[in-house]
DNA sequence: GGAGTGACGCGGC
DNA sequence: AGCCGCGCCACTC
């Protein structure tokens, strides 16, 4: 019955709300959180649409190697940087410096998670 | 309904 | 260690 793939993007968005500010997570994280790893392709689709929702903050997601290759898609060409420099993310040349100090897990959005 | 595209990721060379 | 190519999934023409 309905609700199947625009499920999936219902998650995507919830999950990159929950990105605390300062943080930033690929799109790979997120759709292994959602038990979908191969689909990071459909999670930046999915982005591409977050902008119906101005609460998905999509400036702190970008690709496994910490480049802001989303954006393009901003209203300005360094809005992104911007963003993430103002949480206090350094960028320099479309990249988040020392990604992996910002990197933040998204949790795993199986169902039952009652975990902490 | 087949073919192409995209805000990705990974393996191979 | 960098460059090239393939795979995956959903969407559009």
């Amino acid at each position: 019955m309905g609700k199947d793939k625009q499920d999936f993007f219902e998650k995507v968005y919830d999950l990159v709300r929950q990105i605390p500010k300062g943080k930033a997570t690929s799109y790979g994280a997120i759709a292994k959180a959602l038990g979908a790893p191969k689909s990071s392709r459909v999670v930046g689709y999915a982005m591409n649409h977050s902008h119906t929702y101005d609460d998905v903050p999509a400036h702190r997601v970008v690709n496994r190697n910490g480049v802001l290759t989303g954006k393009h898609h901003f209203s300005a060409s360094d809005a992104m940087q911007r963003l993430l420099e103002d949480e206090g993310i350094k960028v320099e040349n479309d990249q988040i410096i020392n990604f992996e100090k910002h990197f933040w897990i998204p949790p795993l959005s199986t169902g039952n998670d009652s975990e902490n």
